[in-house]
DNA sequence: GTAACTGCAAAATATTTGCATCCTT
DNA sequence: AAGGATGCAAATATTTTGCAGTTAC
């Protein structure tokens, strides 16, 4: 404690706690720092694994509950019982997400992407059905898989 | 078990359950009634809630695993931890799933639906990029809540 | 200083596994 | 009769909740 370097590097506009109005605490920063450095999504799992056992597993609950509320990151679905989470992109905010973005998961690595490309299939909903929100996820291999020869 | 009835109604050509070469046993036709009569999808609280206490909960977990297995129901992604399943239409089997439809979450009644129609939204995926699936989530009112006034 | 965040303990849920028994074929 | 399915018990794993101590602002 006695020579803590200063962690206010980012200025308010810049830093995604901050502009939500959040405090700035330890846990939030680093999981934060996480998602940006990975750039694809991760499980809560991922995120107990590469934080090693610096928090609780309750703090990243709370956590990513949090960024969720306030538009930080999404979640993102999937037919196991691993949920993902990754960045928010566009402008999210508390109560509305808005992502126009394809979800692809590869079969190979197994991670997760976000592909900004504004994707709005054409749907032909029968009668009555009213379409609110849109999520296109698919499988399949990666760049970096595809182009691995293994 | 002095009167039993013959429960022996359908042939073998109809009975998704002998079409895959499975035994017929009690709770796997019970649940296989529950999905054909819902036409909607069921998470494993749901069937558990409409089963009543008539089965074991892990009976439950094996049957929808044999399902799953066996290409009779297919997994919905979702974003929570209520992952749901509906009876497959095509030709899905062992080891393959091929399914062509929308998956449509009603936001009001909170029901699940899938929609046979076919979806191949136009994919410009980044170089690199190979997709082997694709599963569409839409998120909505569905036809029964936005003709009821409520 | 105050409100909010975190860690710890514990409760509540959910899922998996082993094994003896029962049922389908 | 034999293999497979089910029920029960119990081991694991996951998620939620309460509360007291700590931290950010």
């Amino acid at each position: 404690m006695a020579d803590r370097k200063p962690i206010e590097s980012t200025s308010t506009a810049q830093d995604p706690l901050k502009q939500k109005g959040l405090s700035v605490t330890g846990s939030r920063r680093k999981i934060l720092q996480l998602f940006m450095q990975q750039k694809g999504a991760l499980s809560h799992r991922d995120i107990e694994k590469k934080a090693g056992a610096v928090f609780d597993r309750v703090t990243i609950y709370r956590t990513l509950q949090t960024f969720l509320d306030k538009g930080i990151i999404h979640a993102i679905p999937s037919a196991g019982n691993a949920v993902r989470y990754a960045l928010c992109q566009g402008q999210c905010g508390p109560g509305h997400h808005d992502h126009q973005h394809i979800h692809f998961i590869c079969s190979r690595c197994k991670h997760t992407f976000c592909l900004d490309h504004s994707v709005t299939p054409d749907l032909h909903l029968p009668k009555g059905y009213q379409a609110q929100d849109i999520d296109v996820l698919v499988k399949g291999v990666c760049q970096q898989c595809s182009t691995t020869s293994k």
